[in-house]
DNA sequence: CCGCGGGCCTGAGAGC
DNA sequence: TGCTCTCAGGCCCGCG
């Protein structure tokens, strides 16, 4: 949440910064969820006071009555569904928020104004790329800060989050209870596409990126080339590797998020931007190639990866 | 319905 | 040094 965007951080600055202001990787599932936890603290039973919009959209444009709708609601819960957040206001409306590719949130202290008794903070910190501002009634500031623009933020209204298009599409989420080997298996029925694809695709499971799906991959010994249906079930069980990749995906994103207070350079990842060193699995002689599938990079290790 | 490819967007890094 | 080009990947849309 306090995350520097990488693109107003030298790297001999980013170097000694604490941890908490190190560059956050592209956020995905962990990441949200961590930015979740910090800004919950921030957000829950307040009340948002003040909104400021300082350009008319993002990846879409803010809707027109956008500040209207939340200036003087409390904040219920912070929820994270995927990759996005939902604040729940009082009147019932939701508060969609999504990072995107380079988005990320910083809460600045207000000081009070002696004569107005209104909270205010230094506006000489805001860069161009502070996009929402949201005062809150403790006097904080909630900025979302987006270079590229790939985020959203918008309002949805009692009752539509259901039917909303981003939402109702998202597939299981995979840190909830009940999600396993068979959840997935019938997600991966018919799919005649590579496992990689198939990941990614948010309807299969909700949360993962580029980065987690191959690190999934790796943990779970399973190649990206590999044709999803292969992991299907059949005669009603999921086939084998099922039951690896669901238990992969779970525990490489529990450790993306138990680690989010540390910084580990590449090592926190062990395949992914990997290309060209030696698989870090204990005994495989393997070293990480880098391909391209659906546009995007793919790493792995052809040796213990099938 | 499915899968693929292109587009949006900015800054970092490569190459000349 | 400074310019131009490519690449990165979230999600969406249109095409076949």
């Amino acid at each position: 949440m306090t995350g520097v965007p990488a693109t107003h951080t030298s790297d001999a600055e980013r170097s000694s910064l604490p941890p908490e202001l190190r560059v956050l990787p592209v956020p995905e599932l962990p990441e949200v969820e961590a930015v979740r936890r910090q800004l919950r603290r921030v957000m829950e039973g307040a009340r948002i006071v003040r909104v400021e919009t300082r350009r008319a959209n993002l990846r879409s444009p803010f809707p027109s009555d956008f500040a209207a709708r939340l200036e003087g609601q409390r904040v219920s819960a912070l929820r994270r569904r995927a990759k996005y957040l939902l604040a729940d206001l009082e009147s019932g409306d939701t508060l969609l928020m999504h990072l995107g590719m380079s988005g990320s949130f910083r809460v600045v202290k207000g000081r009070k104004d002696a004569v107005q008794g209104d909270f205010y903070f230094e506006r000489s910190r805001l860069d161009a790329h502070d996009h929402v501002l949201l005062t809150m009634s403790s006097g904080a500031t909630i900025v979302f800060n987006d270079p590229r623009r790939f985020g959203q933020m918008d309002i949805i209204a009692a009752g539509a989050l259901d039917s909303n298009r981003a939402l109702s599409s998202l597939g299981p989420e995979p840190l909830d209870r009940g999600f396993d080997a068979m959840t997935l298996a019938r997600k991966l029925k018919g799919k005649k596409t590579t496992l990689k694809a198939a990941l990614s695709d948010q309807r299969v499971v909700a949360g993962l990126g580029n980065i987690y799906v191959c690190e999934a991959l790796h943990r779970a010994r399973l190649s990206p080339k590999r044709r999803a249906s292969t992991l299907a079930t059949a005669a009603g069980e999921p086939r084998p590797g099922a039951e690896a990749l669901a238990e992969a995906i779970q525990d490489v994103l529990k450790d993306a998020i138990a680690n989010k207070h540390r910084y580990q350079g590449n090592d926190r990842f062990h395949v992914y931007d990997h290309e060209g060193q030696r698989c870090q699995r204990r005994g495989c002689q393997g070293t990480i190639k880098r391909i391209v599938q659906a546009g995007r990079s793919t790493f792995f290790c052809p040796v213990c990866q099938r």
